[in-house]
DNA sequence: AGGGTTCTGTAGTCTTGCATACACAAGCGC
DNA sequence: GCGCTTGTGTATGCAAGACTACAGAACCCT
């Protein structure tokens, strides 16, 4: 008999974007050898100066990724929603990578060893496609900001940055403080404080605390 | 019986990264589907606005990889060296990834359509392994590349593209106009002179037309 | 309500690197 | 050898942002 937390964590994984093609009984396999784990808002799942040693996916909440080098400062490179995985780093021999993952929400996360990954991999190719899809999907993404940091002056990536986080129906931006928004395209706190008020100036945005409303694109 | 040309497509494919786990005989169905071309230097495989079709293997040669907005500006990406793929955005479904493909040396490629190589992912796993290790790894990379343009001033970009471009073992690095390393960086070409200036005053290189002597790091 | 913490606004100085404008040098083709 | 193209060296003004230094505002907790 299945207990109540297998059948949970059934469908958990079940709703993983790299598993879309399995069948039930198929993700089943992956209940039993991969342990569940509940971790609270601000834990460090990897960081410093060692990567991971596993493959994390995400079941819920939210998980940020970022480069930390020593003095104080901070590069946000993006954010893991739930339904996907990260510390794919794992499955490269290399150690030392220097990305940081903290859960910015409480977060449901499931870990698999190298082990585990390939096994995985070699039983479902389709998996596999997936996993293929979506580092495709990153990488491009990546090569994007690096196109942005390398091209635009702050102005143009604050706005890029504005337009990428904001609701599509509403405009909205809530939960970033200007920090955040600082650690995401590389520049200090002011600067963007200022850019926010030159475009709250000519009536792009209207700005609250922790909030951004883009009332015009 | 085989023909030549056969034989040494066969070559051609077996020293390709992804399919060092494969035997012999699994490559050469490969051969088959496959078809190889040969294209001058100079030569674009794709860009503009359109991204590629096919996912690309590249025999021998090189190809540079780069991002060129509008107005005259490029961004260097990096290099595809021999025996590996790029082109993975074709896996993608998103058109319009703006990456651009020049070939810098004559080069041999093999084109795969998205239909091929879904079944040599779904035929052969450990192929589909091998592809996401790389394409891992090339995302670290262009983290590393992101860090670096968000912390670095120049001259530590400067410095440290230097280093990754630098022989091993005698310290050239040649083949390169300022202009390329400015492409790379994501600055003026003036910019890359006077920081080679730098170093060169401090000793640290000596600098030649289309050459650069690291002599101290 | 009060005290601490987090977030936001503003101002002034100083450095970096962009933009622009040339001049010269080195290789290449004929 | 002569011109043409490609690569390098230099100089000057100028603007964007870093860095530093505060001050006030909004929120949180007790």
């Amino acid at each position: 008999m299945k207990s109540a937390l297998e059948t949970d964590k059934l469908e958990l994984l079940s709703a993983m974007d790299i598993m879309r093609d399995l069948a039930e009984d198929e993700v089943k396999d992956l209940v039993d050898t991969a342990p569940m784990r509940t971790v609270r808002k601000g834990t460090m799942l990897f960081g410093g100066d060692d990567g991971p040693e596993v493959l994390f996916l995400l079941k819920s909440g939210r998980i940020e990724l970022s480069r930390q080098p020593p003095e104080g400062k901070k590069l946000i490179l993006g954010f893991v929603e739930q339904g996907t995985f990260f510390g794919e780093m794992s499955l490269i021999g290399q150690r030392l990578v220097g990305t940081c993952a903290v859960a910015v929400e409480d977060s449901v996360i499931c870990a698999l060893s190298r082990h585990d990954v390939e096994s995985l991999i070699l039983d479902h190719p389709k998996v596999a496609f997936r996993i293929i899809e979506v580092l495709a999907q990153r990488l491009q993404q990546t090569r994007n900001s690096l196109e942005e940091m390398a091209f635009n002056d702050l102005t143009g990536r604050v706005a890029g940055l504005l337009l990428r986080l904001a609701d599509e129906e509403t405009g909205l931006i809530e939960g970033y403080a200007h920090q955040d928004l600082a650690s995401m395209v590389g520049c200090l706190r002011e600067s963007i404080t200022v850019a926010l008020d030159r475009f709250r100036q000519s009536n792009a945005v209207s700005i609250g605390r922790n909030r951004i409303e883009i009332t015009d694109r």
